[in-house]
DNA sequence: CCGAATCATGGCATTCAGTGCCAGGATAGG
DNA sequence: CCTATCCTGGCACTGAATGCCATGATTCGG
């Protein structure tokens, strides 16, 4: 045995100096790691040169964080659990729970981009690590219907689904235009990100309120011009639902 | 070399039937993984195994399926770019098309419950294919969306990818369901499926229509019950718009 | 009908991810 | 101080995936 404890790592020079301590942590791990994908690329980078890099033995990086995939998303692993958590501690207006879960991921993306950066440029030069992004992604949605369904009932289901699919889409959405422009201002890209999740969360609102579910209900959408006088919406509202008289 | 061409493969009893042809169909291979698959568990099956029950080559699988997951998954990236070609080739209302679009990968799965049926159940117990599964659904998604963007505008990137999400929502929500019980008529379910396209259809029009995506515009959704009185409904609306004025 | 070019196939060797097994050192607990 | 437990590293092995090359099949021009 080489090491008595965790290694302090500089690459890029060649240079690998290896300090005594408690043990390499995995943000250090995932940070070599990252590193050593993009100048080498995802699958040019053995698990052998991650190891000998980190100063951790191969056989201790399976163990801990399971293949090589796993590294490149292990502290997203740990936000999923923690924004998990967070869903079933709110006993709260389930639609605005979940915004508010939304909000946790996309904090978890701007909070850390030395590592969501240069991750993102992976993940969309190597498809097999898009599939995992999208999986990743796919386990929110998975989370965030089953507790909306949870919450307002089973027989909203559907209504879940889609409301889910809503908030990941605009999720993605502003989280993608940032990562392709990550100089843009913090300030800005929030206002974006709140402004796409009350843009989804009106139109998907009525679709969780009670008895939406039933198919004898009616929902009636009616889109206009800001400029409109109200006593002409009424009027077209009006003859909409002579139209559609039963 | 042992076969001049295809083979029939009839396994279970463990017996091999090799008939001299052109060449073993794409289907047969898939057939025999599926069966293989389900017999041993996905990753006790190995590539030798698949090969000498299929009598192509292991190298040759690989060549042909480029991965042993691939095998699993062929027939379905072959829907994904059959529907690609529609979508392209549709000058239709673009958020009907991707109606029909997904009517089209419904009808995927249900033309072909031999192979869709088995992978489900494999899906489920495997999170690594159950991985592979949700990044199709997640290319269908997006090819969605930049069809729509590319139809209504870029200025509607936004509603264009959160309608994507709901429409694949709403038929991945019928889907599972019919996959979690195929014994229901195909009647039952083309008929649910119908009613969740047109659900989410329905939510999802008012996003894509043009001038939308100004925020100087309002929505005003409405829900009421279906018993509700069309004066008392225009009454409502009435209130809210006065409550609302600019 | 035949020879040549092109392509698909199979066999072989190699790399590397991932796992089981075991030994040694660290740590906690009595 | 001794022991039980845990974490780590080394070793060997399986199997997926790829590159290379030879061979057989197919096609096409003559």
């Amino acid at each position: 045995m080489k090491y008595t404890g965790g290694a302090v790592i500089l690459f890029g020079g060649g240079t690998e100096v290896a300090v005594a301590q408690t043990r390499v942590s995995t943000r250090e791990v995932v940070l070599a790691a990252v590193g050593l994908f993009t100048e080498y690329g995802f699958e040019r980078t053995t698990m052998d040169g991650i190891a000998t890099a980190t100063g951790v033995s191969r056989r201790s990086l399976f163990r801990r964080f399971g293949s090589k995939e796993d590294i490149l998303f292990s502290e997203h692993d740990e936000l999923f659990t923690t924004v998990v958590r967070y869903l079933d501690a709110s006993p709260d207006d389930p639609l605005s729970a979940v915004r508010s879960a939304a909000r946790m991921v996309f904090q978890g993306y701007l909070r850390d981009p030395g590592i969501t950066l240069p991750r993102y440029h992976l993940v969309r030069a190597h498809p097999r690590l898009r599939d995992r992004e999208v999986a990743m992604t796919a386990r929110y949605q998975s989370a965030f219907s089953h507790y909306l369904t949870e919450r307002v009932g089973t027989g909203l289901s559907l209504a879940s689904g889609v409301v889910a699919a809503s908030v990941i889409a605009a999720h993605n959405h502003v989280l993608r235009s940032w990562l392709r422009d990550p100089d843009e201002g913090v300030d800005a890209v929030w206002a974006r990100f709140d402004d796409a999740m009350a843009y989804v969360s009106t139109a998907a609102r009525p679709l969780l309120e009670p008895g939406a579910g039933a198919q004898s209900d009616r929902v009636l959408v009616a889109l206009y011009p800001s400029g409109t006088d109200n006593g002409e919406v009424l009027r077209r509202i009006g003859s909409a639902l002579d139209s559609d008289a039963t």
